[in-house]
RNA sequence: AGACCUAUGGUGUAAUCGGCAACACGUCAGAUUUUGGUUCUGAAAUUCUAGGUUCGAGUCCUAGUAGGUCUACCA
């Protein structure tokens, strides 16, 4: 299977392959940095996946490394959650956990080697100062004042920065590059700022903290990360990663650059979701529908479609949109096959059947997944009194209603063919009890009765029915792409009806028994969970995708 | 506009390095079906523009156009 399926490489496939050719020894090593300060989403899921995927696929090892280097936002709460995603993803990194706070001390000596190599300077200017100093990208910056300070000056003042003699903000490291670069990112950026904080893991050990672009690439460098991958908006940085590394003379990692995923209908943003958590618009990083791993898993996706997901979408290095479609689409291709089925009747209408006994039940066999034989079978009770699905009678229904109506015949799953020959109608005008008659020689497997139904419905004993509460979840944005427009708040594009709650929807006894975390198709409906707000009292399911529907209440 | 990057059906991603543009999702139609699910079959739909090189260009060259990224003591 594997044969046939990867006959063309992706572009970071393509340089790796090359590489083992040409270079004896090579060996693949990636690493995931996540930074602890916030929860991991779909955007993440495909790093993941990029980066334990390829490793594994070309024999090498990926590390997990929190890029840890700002003590301001940074917690350990974010830490045990990242690593809990990435083994819930399926993914494993044997014990290589690394933190970019572990090389405080030889990143401190990495700078004192580019101060004596006169490649760096402290800065005294404030913040205001060094971004006028930068310039714009179309005119060149100018020199700081304090650029040519002596060797043994900036050595003693970085020391004395270490050590805590000056306060916040009073002076930085900087490298001397060149302020007139195009790139903006190699006008002399600063390398180490002063933050008195206590770090989630150094505590109060350091008050000099390095910048993100002298800490990772010498953290990939130190740990021999060959392929350092990472989102396009790191491309003009590729230049200074370069440049710290040769001018350290270290190990030469490699950063590659590639497309972060984006998905429509969904924000992946740290701080729009942030606001959408704060703001109240969701219950939390885990309600189900955030595209976070937390919400991810609550609403129901498992790790294999969310794996299989990431595959499909690619790896390039233009700018996307997949369509949520797509996603939908990898996890309704794993529960078709893995998932129960059981019927569940949302909106019920209650149907008697007037020939059969009212004291009579029988426990008829169904099928849990005829997609898998070895899925077993269950039993379901079934009596005079039933509850069907609204949406499955109709008074005077168009040409191809294949359903119920007055004086028409349908199956009923697993059961018998039933007839209608009589309905009660509400002052609405909504029907309110449906009568029919079953034929008893038609029973589902052992049917001689000749008689042929278009349609088959799920339905549920109504003596036997447990009440469930039902939350239907849809896009928790009307717009595919919510940021599109500048002009308007992202917010402005939230869909009102991105949950509904179906307080008393009804189902076969099964379900109300089945453990938090499992499973199941509602026949006719979609996939659902049972999620972790259930009680014994009101076991509660969250929709995780409904099924195909090329009915549609088509004319 | 200064630099860097990108441009292939509606959406993504390929095209064995110059040789008949394909795969998946989606859409539409049909078949099968005791889930209007699944499965199967078929259809519509693609190389940003203009030049050039070549027997032959999605691929190479030139010039445009469009989009993205960059001016944090964030990552």
């Amino acid at each position: 299977m594997e044969e046939s399926k990867k006959l063309s490489l992706n572009f970071i496939e393509e340089i790796i392959e090359q590489d083992l050719a040409e270079k004896t020894g090579w060996k693949v090593h990636t690493r995931f940095p996540p930074e602890p300060n916030g929860y991991l989403h779909i955007g993440h899921a495909k790093s993941i996946c990029l980066n334990f995927g390829i490793a594994e696929k070309y024999g090498g090892l990926t590390n997990l490394r929190f890029d840890d280097t700002n003590p301001t936002t940074e917690e350990t709460e974010y830490v045990e959650s990242i690593k809990k995603d990435i083994r819930w993803l399926g993914f494993d990194w044997e014990g290589r956990e690394f933190y970019a706070s572990d090389y405080f001390e030889i990143l401190y000596e990495y700078a004192q080697k580019l101060i004596r190599k006169r490649l760096a300077y402290v800065d005294d200017s404030t913040s205001d100062e060094i971004a006028e100093q930068k310039g714009s990208p179309t005119s060149s910056g100018i020199e700081s004042p304090y650029r040519n300070r002596s060797v043994e000056e900036n050595l003693d003042l970085f020391s004395r920065m270490r050590a805590g003699e000056f306060e916040d903000g009073s002076k930085v490291l900087r490298a001397k590059i060149d302020m007139a670069s195009p790139n903006m990112h190699l006008r002399d950026p600063v390398m180490y700022r002063i933050k008195k904080e206590s770090h989630h893991r150094t505590g109060d050990a350091w008050c000099i903290y390095p910048m993100y672009d002298f800490a990772h690439g010498q953290s990939d460098s130190i740990e021999e990360i060959t392929y350092s991958l990472c989102t396009l908006e790191f491309e003009n940085h590729r230049p200074l990663y370069d440049w710290y590394i040769e001018a350290l003379d270290i190990f030469p990692s490699r950063q590659i650059e590639f497309a972060r995923l984006n998905v429509s209908h969904m924000v992946t943003s740290k701080r729009k979701l942030l606001q959408l958590v704060e703001g109240g618009h969701v219950k939390g990083w885990d309600d189900p529908r955030m595209p976070t791993i937390a919400g991810l898993r609550r609403r129901g996706y498992t790790p294999a479609s969310i794996r299989t997901f990431c595959d499909k979408v690619g790896i390039a290095k233009r700018e996307n949109l997949i369509e949520m479609a797509l996603l939908e689409f990898c996890v309704r291709e794993d529960l078709n096959q893995t998932a129960s089925r059981a019927m569940a009747v949302l909106d019920p209408v209650k149907v008697i059947i007037e020939n059969i006994d009212p004291e009579h039940v029988e426990w008829l066999k169904a099928e849990n997944n005829p997609e898998d034989p070895d899925a077993g079978s269950r039993e379901v009770p079934f009596s005079r009194e039933i509850f069907i699905e609204r949406s499955d009678w109709m008074l005077d229904p168009p040409k191809k209603y294949f359903r119920l109506g007055p004086d028409r015949t349908v199956r009923l799953k697993h059961a018998y063919i039933i007839h209608c020959h009589d309905h009660k109608l509400n002052a609405n005008g909504n029907v309110s009890e449906i009568r029919c008659t079953y034929y008893p020689d038609s029973k589902s497997g052992s049917d001689t009765s000749g008689i042929k139904a278009k349609g088959t419905l799920h339905w549920v004993s109504t003596s036997h029915a447990r009440s469930v509460e039902v939350r239907h979840y849809h896009t928790l944005f009307t717009e595919p792409e919510p940021t599109r427009d500048e002009d308007k708040d992202f917010l402005e594009f939230l869909n009102p009806d991105s949950l509904t709650v179906i307080p008393s929807a009804v189902a076969e006894p099964a379900l109300a028994a089945a453990p938090v975390g499992s499973r199941f198709q509602f026949l006719r409906k979609g996939y659902y969970i049972k999620d972790q707000d259930s009680t014994d009292d009101c076991p509660v399911f969250n929709l995780i995708v409904e099924l195909r529907d090329s009915w549609k209440g088509k004319k």
